[in-house]
DNA sequence: TTTATTGATTACCTTTTGGTAACTGATTAC
DNA sequence: GTAATCAGTTACCAAAAGGTAATCAATAAA
């Protein structure tokens, strides 16, 4: 048996690379549930996250929003105000980030001991 | 109300982290499944996974072993050889695989149409 | 008039991550 | 003797991510 038969990995590896790329990262899920408790605006959610700088929320919030995970509305008063919620879409999360808590608390018991 | 109720995101963010830290990453997961699929040996894992290189893998390995998800074994045969295999807690995260593959299936539906 | 706040953008720099290629010592095949 | 394979390590370089500070126009308060 020279060559190895390969299972099809990548029809599992594409959709995990997918939820990895919108939620992973540094930022993203930190962002996602400040706006999820109700901070709305762009300097309130800056400041309910210590060591978050400016540029970088500000891209991370351009991503989720392409990810349909915050939505940005520009609400017209004197000043003008952008106002970011998180979406329908968002709520699907949950059963994910359940699952991800679940299994690192798992993990750091095994390997931080029992 | 000047100052808002914080709810306790840390108690689901610090799991949520460890998790996507240990499984994060360009490389961990097809690592992970190539190992999990058979290949046993450092050259084999490499020439399994295009455009991986050597060093990356090298401290791949290193990562997923301290994370008990990779067992190293010396087999002290004529060419000393070390043999890569899953272990019982890799099986774990089928779970965790699953839950993100299934999001990502339903997110790309999401955003690149019905 | 000066200062502060709003939601950002830009230039610049540092840190982290990743990739390339050469090389290690041991062994086996030619 | 020469080449190749094993499991890596090392030095060097490039790209990506992230942080700092200044700046923008608009408005409102002092």
């Amino acid at each position: 048996m020279e060559k190895k038969e390969h299972k099809d990995c990548m029809s599992v590896l594409v959709p995990v690379r997918d939820t990895l790329d919108v939620i992973g990262g540094k930022w993203k899920l930190l962002i996602l549930i400040s706006v999820w408790e109700g901070n709305k605006y762009f300097r309130e959610i800056e400041r309910s996250i210590p060591k978050l700088s400016t540029k970088v929320l500000a891209k991370e919030l351009k991503d989720l929003e392409a990810n349909k995970l915050i939505s940005r509305k520009v609400i017209d008063d004197y000043p003008v105000r952008i106002e970011y919620t998180v979406t329908k879409h968002t709520k699907t999360l949950q059963n994910v980030i359940e699952t991800l808590r679940d299994w690192g608390m798992n993990h750091r018991k095994k390997i931080l001991g029992k």
